[in-house]
DNA sequence: GCATGATGTTGACGTTGTCAAGATCTTTTT
DNA sequence: AAAAAGATCTTGACAACGTCAACATCATGC
């Protein structure tokens, strides 16, 4: 593109980009304006034409993670579609968790709200697919598959047990595993789900 | 107390108060040194002396509500003692939950290790106790209630599940209900996971 | 061609976390 | 009892931040 031009030509990204490096290397709590400018090379005002202010960009993160975070699942259930519902269910656990894994600054800002805004309708739609990738698969069981649970109960079971693995490790908790130990565990944690 | 006096008396308590209220009022994101100096009547640099910085007063905001939560855990599972250890787990469950809800300025710094320092030994040890309620119920099964299962799996998937529905609930992932429909919801996740 | 809007800059303001230096009170030591 | 030592609080300063207003530059459509 250009070399010396005014215009940026692709700040937008540029400023996304950024505020993921920002985040890999120091933390969620490291991101601010001003840095994603700097690094972008553009002046400390340049992100408001953008994204207006603060909550504003990180909100468009979170929607760029979700947008990828609902692909995946989706890419996910499909690879094993051929091998049944419960196989497609611990295809999606796994991806959920190696998505937070491998793509942490998304995650931390697609679930956390204080950091985005909730009520953007852009979110609010791409992060409703995401869940909806879950439903559709809960909701093709076969009746006596259900056990004749609630679909619902299922599909938030499974949502939940995993999210949660997924906080519990990033925010620390489960300090004592590796990642390679965590996903031998959700493989056990998934076991007794299916044997109990 | 001294009605008049240089020294406050009881400042640390006061400014950890004064931390519940701001992010019961503002949310997680609106805690500042300044502010809770503030609301205790003392000058901005005050809060120093009790707590270093702003991770240290985060730190022990979070160590006090892992007090709390830990005593809450221990006494939801010994009043059903006497019901066996499923009951203790779905106990545990729904305390762990009211929590959440009931504590949420807590529950969200608990929670959040970009607010505190994971590291500091007080915060360490009183954190792993909450745990440790959980893994002495477990470990306290039948083995045929185990069905051969590692304890651990079990206590990590009860933890897990619990905690994802109080982050997403907290997160607003969860907006369509409400906390009455969430425990709810609870009592399905756990007879699904009773029955399955 | 030129007007209009999008994009980027500059400068300013109030707020914040943190530090250093000093003031006041409490406790311990002598 | 007096003095030293330490704990607690204040004041003042600084850099970084989010945000706003005013302005500069580019691109696009009429």
């Amino acid at each position: 593109m250009s070399q010396d031009t005014y215009h940026h030509g692709d700040l937008r990204n540029a400023l996304l980009e950024a505020v993921g490096q920002v985040i890999e290397e120091k933390g969620v709590g490291a991101v601010s304006l001003r840095e994603a400018a700097r690094r972008a090379g553009v002046s400390h005002a340049a992100p408001s034409h953008h994204f207006g202010d603060k909550v504003g960009m990180l909100t468009a993160f979170a929607a760029r993670g979700f947008e990828e975070f609902g692909s995946r699942l989706q890419a996910a259930a499909d690879a094993v579609a051929s091998e049944g519902v419960a196989a497609q269910l611990r295809a999606i656990g796994f991806e959920y968790l190696r998505f937070a894994v491998e793509r942490r600054p998304y995650f931390e800002v697609m679930f956390r709200s204080e950091m985005h805004d909730n009520a953007d309708p852009d979110l609010k739609s791409i992060s409703h697919n995401s869940f909806g990738v879950l439903m559709g698969v809960v909701e093709a069981m076969d009746p006596d598959e259900l056990n004749g649970a609630d679909p619902m109960h299922i599909a938030m079971r499974a949502w939940a047990t995993v999210h949660g693995l997924a906080t519990l490790w990033l925010d620390g908790a489960l300090g004592q595993f590796t990642d390679e130990d965590l996903f031998s565990l959700v493989q056990g944690v998934f076991a007794v789900n299916d044997k109990a």
